[in-house]
DNA sequence: TTGATTCCCATAAAATCCCATGCTATACCA
DNA sequence: TGGTATAGCATGGGATTTTATGGGAATCAA
């Protein structure tokens, strides 16, 4: 069944005043498969959370040894960058994780999260900033590639 | 679930009159999975103060040891002069380690001290010096390369 | 002795756990 | 088919445990 390990799926959840947001139960599943916990961080790029499984900063990590670049620079800068502001965020008994104050005021969070599956990794939005992202996505999408919507009508 | 060794976060804490600086709660558990001791030196390229397990050194000397070709002869100097300022520094039963007056003058650290993480090893900053820093790296790493930002493919 | 270092205890604040409740979706049975 | 039981889930609130940090006693070195 379901062994699969892809963050997938929108789901809409409350945060409570102590920061408490109940993680999405199928993030959980894949989660427990892994035996590995949350890592979240603010998006470089867009006002949101990011969250990824801690395997993949691993990998990542690992990446960074074998390429035996110990005293790199370029490294340096974006290891800093990546694991400073990462953090693990492991679920309680009831699948709640605590976000921190600076991740919801990077995403404008208050009282509610979208969460956005990517794949391998998920997003953690406000539902204000997601309707606006997802009409821009969905408008950009329409101007890059039209052909993409006239090539395959029958299959969506 | 996680038994993973990376360091991760930004912790700020108060270092007191002796020196003591509570070393942050997560490090300490990646310190007791592994059973190894932190390590700290001074940082060769900037001014703060760089922490690793002892394994992560074990490893390098490894490294020297078995692959001729594989480090430099430069990189074996940097790596010298690493062993020849680092210092084991064992946390107390409150959690706590004592900074030595070189590491904290190098990093120019008084009465508080920032931990940045940074996967296989972490750094420590003054929260003036580190502002700095960060700011000098978040527009370097935008300049240079936003995409390289965990993004594989296309799915941001 | 004097100065420094290590250990131990105390406390407040913060993070975490635990239980209770209501809701939803699915399974089950008549 | 329709109606009900059941299991899993989201959410609220309070209790409990960790953690950070200050101060002092004990140990060690010169």
């Amino acid at each position: 069944m379901g062994s699969s390990s892809l963050f997938l799926d929108t789901v809409t959840n409350k945060v409570d005043a102590k920061g408490r947001v109940s993680l999405p139960s199928d993030y959980r599943a894949i989660l427990k498969n892994l035996s590995t916990d949350v890592v979240c961080y603010r998006s470089l790029t867009s006002p949101c959370i990011e969250g990824c499984t801690e395997d993949l900063l691993e990998k990542l990590a690992a990446n960074m040894e074998s390429s035996m670049d110990f005293f790199s620079n370029e490294q340096d800068e974006l290891t800093n960058l990546i694991f400073g502001d990462a953090k693990r965020f492991p679920f309680d008994s009831t699948g709640r994780i605590v976000l921190s104050e600076k991740l919801l005021k990077h995403a404008q969070i208050s009282d509610t999260a979208v969460f956005i599956g990517k794949g391998r990794k998920f997003q953690i939005w406000s539902p204000e900033n997601w309707e606006k992202e997802e009409q821009r996505i969905r408008q950009a999408v329409l101007q890059k590639r039209p052909q993409l919507f006239l090539n395959n009508k029958g299959d969506n």
